[in-house]
DNA sequence: ACATTTTACTTCATCAGTGAAATATGACTT
DNA sequence: AAGTCATATTTCACTGATGAAGTAAAATGT
C-alpha cells in the first residue's frame, strides 16, 4: 500500500498551490477534509485486511458487532440498515450470508409480521469472542504516542465534525 | 441518510457493553476508531454527493484535483495511482473517462517512451475552477465552531495516526 | 368494511471497483 | 545482443453495492 505519509506531504503542496490560484478556498479546512478521508480510508483498508482471514467484509462485521453488542443478541434487518448505513438490498444480502455461516438467524417476529427479528446465534457469539482479540494489538498500536488528553482531543474533535455534518446533510444541492 | 450522531450513540453503548465482556478491549481506541470510520465515510459521501451533479466520482476528482494542483499540470498514470491511492486498472478506466471529457490528454513521454504523459487541458482547468467554489461553503460548515486551536490540534492528531497507519502497515497477519 | 397508503423486506438486473494474468513496449545490465 | 526489469494497458472473472420493481402485512382513511 502507499505511503499516507507521501500521499499527505503531496496533498500539502497542492493545496498551497491551489489556494494560490483561488485565494477563496479554506484552505486549512480543506486540508482537513482531505486528511480525514485518507486516515479514514487508509484505517478501512487495515480493517478490511483483518477482517480477509475470516472472509467477512467491514459491513459484514459491523451488523455482526451490532448484534453481539445487543443485550438480548438480536435485531431487525430496518434497524440495521440504519446503524450499519446500508441500503436494504445490501443487508438483505449480508443477512444471507452470515445465516448461511450459521452465525446469525433470521425468524418471523410475533407482534408484526412483516418484521424480520434476526438474532445471533451461540456459534456467532463464539465467532466474536475468538476473532476479536487478535485485533487488539494493532487497534492499541495506532494510538501510540497519544496522551490521554489527545485521545480525548480527537474524540470530542470527531463528535463535533459528526454533529456539523449532520446539521449539513439536508441536501441543499450546491 | 441516517443522522450521524444517532449511531455514535448507539456505538458507544455498544461498545461499552462489549467491553464488559471483553474487558481486554482497548475500548477508547476501538471508540476512536469507529469514530473515525464513521465520519471518515460520511465525509466521503457527503463528497460524492456534491460531485454528482458533475458526473464526477471521488477517484475521477482527486486525479483531477492532483493533476490540476500540479505546477506544470502534468502526471503519469503510475505516480497517480500512488498518489490517488488506485491500482493501474482503474486508473486507466479513470483516464480514459477523463480523457473522453476533454478535462486531461493522454500523450507519450519523449525521453522514456513506455511512459505515459497525462496532462490537464486548458478545459479541465476551467472546470476545476468552476466547479470548486461552489463546495467551499458546505467545507466551512462543517468546521463551524472549531477554534484555530482546534483545528491544528486535528490536524496534529490526524497527521500522527497518518504515521502509526504506516509504521503499522508491514503486513503482519495477525 | 373496504380501499388506500405506509412499512418492511426481498428479488432481479446492473454497475463500479478490484485482482490476476496476458501483452506490448522500452530501458537497463552485463 | 540477450536477458531482465519497469511502465502501461487490456481482458476477464468476481465481489460488493445500488436502484427499481415486486410482495406481503399492517396502519389509516372514509
Amino acid at each position: 500500500m502507499a505511503q499516507l505519509t507521501n500521499c499527505i506531504a503531496m496533498m500539502n503542496e497542492g493545496i498551497e498551490r491551489v489556494s494560490q490560484i483561488i485565494p477563496q478556498m479554506p484552505a486549512v479546512e480543506a486540508r482537513l477534509c482531505r486528511l480525514m478521508l485518507m486516515v479514514g480510508s487508509s484505517l478501512e483498508e487495515e480493517l478490511e485486511f483483518k477482517l480477509k482471514p475470516h472472509k467477512l467484509n467491514h459491513s459484514d462485521f459491523l451488523t455482526l458487532m451490532i448484534l453481539y453488542s445487543r443485550p438480548d443478541g438480536s435485531s431487525t434487518p430496518g434497524e440495521l440498515c440504519e446503524f450499519a448505513t446500508q441500503g436494504a438490498t445490501n443487508m438483505t444480502r449480508i443477512t444471507n450470508a452470515l445465516v448461511k455461516r450459521g452465525l446469525i438467524t433470521r425468524g418471523a417476529s410475533a407482534e408484526d409480521r412483516r418484521r424480520v427479528v434476526i438474532r445471533i446465534t451461540a456459534a456467532g457469539k463464539r465467532f466474536v469472542q475468538k476473532m476479536l482479540p487478535p485485533m487488539f494489538p494493532r487497534v492499541s498500536a495506532m494510538f501510540a504516542g497519544f496522551s490521554e488528553a489527545d485521545k480525548r482531543n480527537l474524540g470530542r474533535l470527531l463528535g463535533k465534525l459528526a454533529h456539523n455534518l449532520d446539521q449539513l446533510d439536508p441536501d441543499t444541492q450546491p
